[in-house]
DNA sequence: TTGTAAGCGTTATCAG
DNA sequence: CTGATAACGCTTACAA
């Protein structure tokens, strides 16, 4: 015996097909739906296998079928701020969506003098997954150029510049952004402000372009000081909104990459003194709850993360049932964000009511 | 031959044995250290190893062995509000802890119509799992009655009532929240409420008692109001802030169960045109980033959530690898939070100042 | 110090 | 319709 294993408690094949005096085979097929087994047989398989709570070991069943069902993920490295809310509302979905079709999701970090490709290429070659879920795409993704060379299904959760050959779901950042810009100025701005994010991110870049397609388009001119990339966080945006009100030519109007950010804007609006939604309008993207819990509510460009999250499960899911297609056609999927109406957006004209109501100054 | 496999592509350890001309068996002892190959053989081995690129396979691997290095965490089941930041967190400090033992990460959620407990069931009985985290613990948690039951090494983010034999890592909550109280005290605070998390949840228990045991001891009466449980989101903080402000007897402090609920209740005492800090005090419980950038910022006790992950993920592995000692003894730590303090929380008195300043009313 | 071979629990081919 | 049996890739007791 090559060692003392507790093979008495484990409910194995053999053991069930002993118990019914049939083959492991016979045993097998039956459990697996085979069409040659005889009706009853499978039955009384049925049956025993349940009341011998039999569950076939994952391990036994990958390595004889040589395919793993597992999906991996990396989250992003921990540059310092953490998790954020969009994430982790996709990976729920995931593995919501993974669940129900009987996959497991394995989540990897990246230890520190790692990078992200590496840990992807481990968890591959181990055979520990079957296929990946890339977020959070930047415009030029290692990521997804490793992934391209390994056959291995796998769908982005954003696009990347060039992404014609393979999986992607996407919200359309520019044109929410386009529709965002609209918004205000149908609203009656015209000095319209931008907090962006990190350039390299790709939709951050894509909303930055809706951002200038659409105030080109409506002939809103951005002041020098009215555009600031690189805000990731509340702290960020914090800061930015002080240089903004130094400027002599105030904007009216403050359009913001991320709800995070929108809510830090808002919070160092409030405390300069600014009223925001009359003095100030601020919108966001993202839709977090807590847009709805501060006041004035974000007004915000809304994606249904969780669904994302459920979605991208699915396609990458169906991608690896059919990795036999000759013609391997990829999902393209995108999807819009809607705008959310709250307190944070108005025209700029209820400055001077506001101030009136005011009565002192 | 039973089936068409891409074994050309594989490398696998058959396939390097016969490169090196030697048996798969010293192959294998030398690539996993075993003392009794040749220093010589075994660099070869390993030279040749890393050239031809060859990973073990783990489903081989752990079918041989007979041991999963997998740890199962499942997603709290979701009752419509998302996965909190603190659970994230947790998450990321978990992944991150077992990456670095090369254990993976398996994260599932709970499908509708089933419960936690038949999930973990099945995760273990098909051998996908070797060990569990359970996080966000129930006074009375069937996750921690079935895990003790199911052999398996498993490790709690905080404690249930008895919780004695297993191995678990908590936040003093109770500690914390008398801590707060009497820091609400020493600022000159005697009519304190408190917005109260869902009783069921341990951590809100123990939080609550804090708050209980700390102002009886201090002598200030709880006047009928001034305690709402079940505030679980900003939305709820916000109602129970309305109720609050109605009583003809107004607290001059808020203690809140989490930093959500005291974000929610900062922004609907803004919204009231009640001085957060001054007119009233309020202290959360996280120590989230947002704390920070909100206006005015965020008094509250700090937990690294992290850390935790990482500590809870150092636990669980340890305990896996000493499976075999015989009197098994259990981790159980106990971390404190920290005050962190900003500008939310101050001395009543305050009050005087700020209407002073104000010059108006 | 190395080779041999059994075994982990399952699936799948091929006879019967 | 069912039973043998090889194979998946690796580990390990034992023999050499």
């Amino acid at each position: 015996m090559p060692r003392v294993r507790k093979q008495n408690e484990t409910m194995s094949i053999a053991r069930l097909a002993k118990h019914l005096g049939l083959s492991e085979g016979t045993v097998s097929r039956a459990l697996n739906n085979y069409p040659d087994i005889a009706e009853k047989t499978v039955a009384r398989v049925r049956k025993a296998a349940d009341e011998l709570g039999y569950r076939p070991s994952t391990t036994a069943r990958r390595l004889a079928r040589g395919v793993v069902e597992t999906i991996g993920f990396v989250l992003p490295a921990r540059d310092g701020h953490q998790i954020d809310p969009f994430l982790a509302e996709i990976l729920d979905g995931l593995a919501t969506e993974l669940a129900l079709s009987d996959w497991d999701l394995l989540v990897s970090a990246v230890p520190d003098g790692h990078d992200e490709v590496e840990v992807m290429d481990r968890l591959i070659q181990s055979g520990k997954v079957g296929g990946f879920v890339v977020a959070r795409t930047k415009r030029h993704d290692p990521r997804i150029d490793f992934l391209r060379t390994s056959h291995i299904p796998f769908v982005a959760q954003g696009r990347t510049e060039n992404c014609d050959d393979y999986a992607w779901l996407d919200i359309d950042n520019e044109k929410a952004f386009v529709d965002a810009v609209n918004y205000l100025v149908g609203l009656g701005h015209r000095k319209i402000a931008y907090l962006g994010g990190d350039p390299e991110l790709n939709y951050a870049w894509q909303r930055r372009a809706g951002y200038l397609a659409a105030t080109k388009a409506n002939g809103c001119d951005i002041a020098p000081g009215y555009m600031h990339d690189g805000i990731t966080n509340e702290l960020a945006a914090r800061e930015a909104v002080l240089e903004i009100l130094k400027l002599p030519d105030h904007p009216t109007a403050i359009l913001c990459v991320t709800d995070a950010v929108a809510i830090g804007a808002i919070h160092a609006l409030a405390h300069a003194g600014i009223d925001v939604g009359s003095e100030m309008s601020v919108i966001g993207f993202d839709g977090l709850p807590m847009g709805e819990a501060i006041h004035p509510g974000l007004t915000t460009m809304s994606q249904a993360s969780y669904q994302i999250g459920r979605e991208v499960g699915r396609i990458v899911v169906a991608q690896a049932n059919k990795a036999n297609s000759p013609a391997s056609v990829f999902s393209q999927i995108l999807w819009e964000a809607s705008l959310t109406v709250r307190g944070s957006a108005n025209p700029p004209a209820l400055k001077l009511a506001a101030n009136a109501k005011g009565g002192i100054s």
